[in-house]
DNA sequence: CCAAAAGTGTTGGGTGTACACCCATGG
DNA sequence: CCATGGGTGTACACCCAACACTTTTGG
């Protein structure tokens, strides 16, 4: 009590207790397959179905946001990996709040997270029951978005983009075993253009996040693959 | 109303109304001169007068995050500059609170903020009126902080330090003229490590961000140095 | 034997790095 | 003339980008 008052001292005109915004996670969850980069969408509003958002809840009252995203994202896909927070906006309109002198009209800060999933898991979890109607999307082709989430889809996928050149957080989107043309996929489908073979073999080799395995896999007519996997699952940094 | 009605329905347990955190801003205001980069720094409670935090402020209710944080900026540096959200923290302990059963033991959600000051404004304004007792501390000499505020500021110091080298972000840190060993000195004191006069000369301009002026500044027993400036003050990145 | 994907080396150009000396000035 | 900081060029190592063919398999 007295060290409230003792902060209020020290702050410009508003006080604490003024500001109760609406406190949300949304989560970016990111993966890829059937060639393009998805992310899980959920409709935004049963008014006008042809818009969608990113999937968000609310925390809990004894929860960290951290926490309220794994949450969330462990709803959505059955267990929560590797995510990581993305950016606080505050920003996005209320648009179809219903009038201006309304109740309702309290500000929505949004909390967003970066969670790339793993393929396999993906298309084992289609539509998973009891997360609603949430759909992956390719990025590509996105439909019409809840006000400021196209945005921070962009911004989750330059996020991922920079951090696959210099960190192994790809190990959150491919399975523990896979075939290097696999994970130069990933990266080209990723970043959104070719990539030459043996340079990325090369690159790859040189961070040491990657190893081969004894397996290897056969299908098809053609030569089977070898398979490898990354060193370490905790999230690595090169320099 | 009724579109807060649906929102229930998809969303787990927790209703929106419940989860109301305190918010704050706080800034990492970061300068460098002596020598050193420095940090705005503020007593954290009057109890304790060896432990110091970041400045920070209550939003206004019709304020967004950011202009939240810029008018704290601006009140503590006169004017508001770049500035930049940094993250998000919810964990951060509320040590010093009176009693576990206390009514103010509610969360606190803390969005920080980075914002990269000029050397001569600092200096202009060293303790400035109106800004409380604040003062520019030297990062490796930092006094006993409040819970999560060292880790904010080191957070804080490596975004700013890897800016620098695909940002002009550096255009938010020196006057707009200035000699090239100010600038170099500005990487250095950031990074922590001495440059090459020659490879550092090469690599900005190769960046094209600054450009020689027609001006010099004598002072000293020596050559007068050019003066340069930043092509652009707008963020710019290479790449 | 054919189609399909896996795997493998070399080279030229450019970029980063290390390094030492002359220049202009004020006192 | 000397102390001080400003400004300049070169040589070498390393890294990156470009590029084509052989291997292994199933059908």
């Amino acid at each position: 009590m007295e060290l409230l008052v003792e902060e209020r001292e020290r702050v410009t005109a508003p006080t604490a207790a003024t500001y109760t915004p609406l406190v949300m996670v949304s989560v970016a969850a990111l993966a890829v397959f059937n060639g393009d980069l998805r992310a899980l969408l959920s409709p935004h509003s049963a008014l006008d179905p042809g818009v969608f958002a990113l999937p968000r809840s609310y925390p809990a009252l004894d929860e960290s946001l951290d926490l309220a995203a794994g949450r969330e994202l462990a709803r959505l896909c059955g267990a929560a990996g590797y995510y990581e927070q993305l950016y606080t906006w505050t920003e996005i309109a209320s648009e179809g709040r219903p009038g201006p002198g309304s109740a309702e009209e309290r500000r929505v800060l949004e909390v967003s997270y970066l969670a790339p999933c793993i393929a396999t898991t993906v298309s084992s979890v289609e539509p998973r029951s009891g997360a609603g109607s949430v759909s992956w999307t390719s990025l590509l082709q996105l439909p019409r978005m809840a006000p400021g989430h196209a945005e921070i889809l962009g911004y989750a996928h330059r996020r991922l983009s920079r951090k696959l050149s210099y960190t192994n957080i790809a190990v959150n989107l491919l399975p523990a075993e896979f075939a290097l043309s696999e994970l130069q996929a990933v990266y080209e489908v990723i970043r959104g253009r070719p990539l030459d073979k043996r340079n990325f073999r090369k690159w790859i080799f040189a961070t040491g996040f990657v190893e081969a395995t004894p397996h290897e896999r056969r299908f098809g007519a053609h030569r089977p693959a070898r398979l490898y996997r990354f060193v370490s699952r905790d999230l690595l940094r090169i320099d």
